[in-house]
DNA sequence: TAGGTATATGTTACTTATGACATATGTTAT
DNA sequence: ATAACATATGTCATAAGTAACATATACCTA
């Protein structure tokens, strides 16, 4: 069955209001990772990856790969390195009374 | 008066993520406008336009100068128009085909 | 083939967001 | 001060989103 794609700005900023979806892409921001992997460094059970995964695949935001048995997933950086970017230059200058506050259990994002 | 702290992620996106707030920013990104002319050219309540206005202007998308009785809403376009250009570059690239529903053994491409 | 592992999907109770309504506050002119 | 208009704010029913749980499906090895 064909997905029914919402208003494409829904679909395309929704997918990346979410915390879970930052979490993963902040993970696969430092490299590709299957869904095990990730479900063993953050706090959500690997039904809440796997659906969110696809959500992010959904707007092409990472894309798939088949490894035998696992998926491995990879961020498309093309677009969320520039659009992250983009966020915190603006959350930086306008926006200076939001805390930033990173809920990540890892070390080493540079998003 | 105090605002509220989200995480950024979700305050950023999360505001773009609304149908209100991108018509009136569409309508914004065509000049300047007060309330009222933005209440005329949309099919919501002036509470609801202004409701969002706040939204948007506790993110940084707008910003306001008092005009004797009328609030003059200007669009920060800074932000606005990098952004949503990066949006439909991306919506264009990875957004026009048939989502993959099942595990299929190919060699991973976007989707 | 069976059994184990990895991932996806269906469902649902709960949370959060939404937009209209009612009303309050602010501004200007008389 | 008061009227008339412009805008903001408080409230609420309900719509939409969320993440866990339960389960199904795909893949691998013996």
């Amino acid at each position: 069955m064909k997905k029914i794609l919402k208003q494409p700005y829904q679909q395309f900023f929704g997918t990346l209001a979410n915390q879970v979806r930052i979490d993963i892409i902040e993970i696969l921001n430092t490299g590709e990772q299957n869904v095990s992997k990730l479900t063993k460094q953050l706090p959500y059970d690997q039904s809440t990856i796997s659906h969110n995964l696809s959500r992010l695949l959904e707007c092409g935001f990472v894309s798939v790969k088949q490894n035998g048995v696992e998926r491995v997933y990879t961020l498309n950086t093309k677009t969320i390195k520039p659009l992250l970017e983009l966020m915190h230059n603006h959350m930086h200058t306008y926006c200076r009374h939001v805390v930033m506050k990173r809920r990540m259990k890892t070390h080493g994002s540079h998003i």
